[in-house]
DNA sequence: GAAAAATACTTGCGCTCTCAATCATTTTAG
DNA sequence: CTAAAATGATTGAGAGCGCAAGTATTTTTC
């Protein structure tokens, strides 16, 4: 009947609720001396299914710009948390990987990052669980 | 049992999601003149149950720092869509409220703001609906 | 196979937001 | 009542990210 108004009432929380995710996390993952938007990346690296990930697939999984990537990892590779791998097929791509350092630092900030997962929704009962993580999948399709 | 899984699972997608819904809102946005942070200003300006809201109670509902939202409502001034009021009672708070021209923007892109949330979530069953808008609801308590 | 289009970045510029410091005003303590 | 603390707001400095433009390399097209 009328979608309209539970549909904008769930993007305004969803928008309010990101927020105050992101702060929290922040917070916890500065202690390992990672940004959030750091972690995610050595996240997605890490979760490629191969060691390395193309630059353009990390941008897509962080829904962010290429140049944003450029810019992210620049600090991270002085940092030596990742490296660049050239692709011997296509010389306009460059892959990155994980380094042994950013591999300890990725676990490290993983165990905060449950931790804090966990904490603010860790409550819940697995069956909502499921149906959260379903509708989230679907809403990235 | 192993909440973490799900749980670490949950907050990643719903970052990813934050990210996507955030850029796509914005673009159809951008055709009323006004930001997403913008719209949400003029949202929780005119849902505060009373003609003024107070700047910091606002910052509140942002999830945003004092000193964003003045760099946020000083060019909403410039552009007439909100005013400030002093509060009589304490001399170091300012208050703010929407101007007519405010009020009809706010309207013309809630519209789009809607069209635009319907689109994304507008499929789900009025179940699901209801259970995702009260859990959200809950993780922001 | 040469010209045009597409792809993978990178860089300059600008916008948005936070943090720390600061000022003004109000509230609290002794 | 006065000193100290708290509160509301603003400003400077800087981080983070997008867009537009530029470069280098493929891929497509005819």
């Amino acid at each position: 009947m009328k979608p309209s108004r539970s549909a904008t009432g769930i993007i305004l929380l969803q928008a309010k609720l990101a927020a105050r995710m992101s702060r929290k996390i922040s917070n916890h993952l500065s202690l390992h001396g990672v940004s959030l938007t750091e972690y995610l990346a050595l996240h997605y690296i890490a979760s490629a299914g191969q060691p390395e990930i193309s630059r353009i697939l990390l941008a897509e999984n962080l829904e962010m710009s290429a140049s944003g990537v450029t810019r992210l990892l620049a600090p991270m590779e002085k940092n030596n948390l990742v490296e660049r791998t050239r692709n011997p097929r296509d010389a306009r791509q460059s892959q990155v990987r994980l380094t042994g350092p950013g591999k300890q630092v990725y676990q490290e900030a993983s165990v905060s990052f449950q931790d804090t997962a966990n904490d603010m929704i860790g409550e819940l009962p697995e069956e909502t669980a499921s149906a959260l993580h379903a509708w989230f999948k679907q809403m990235l399709r």
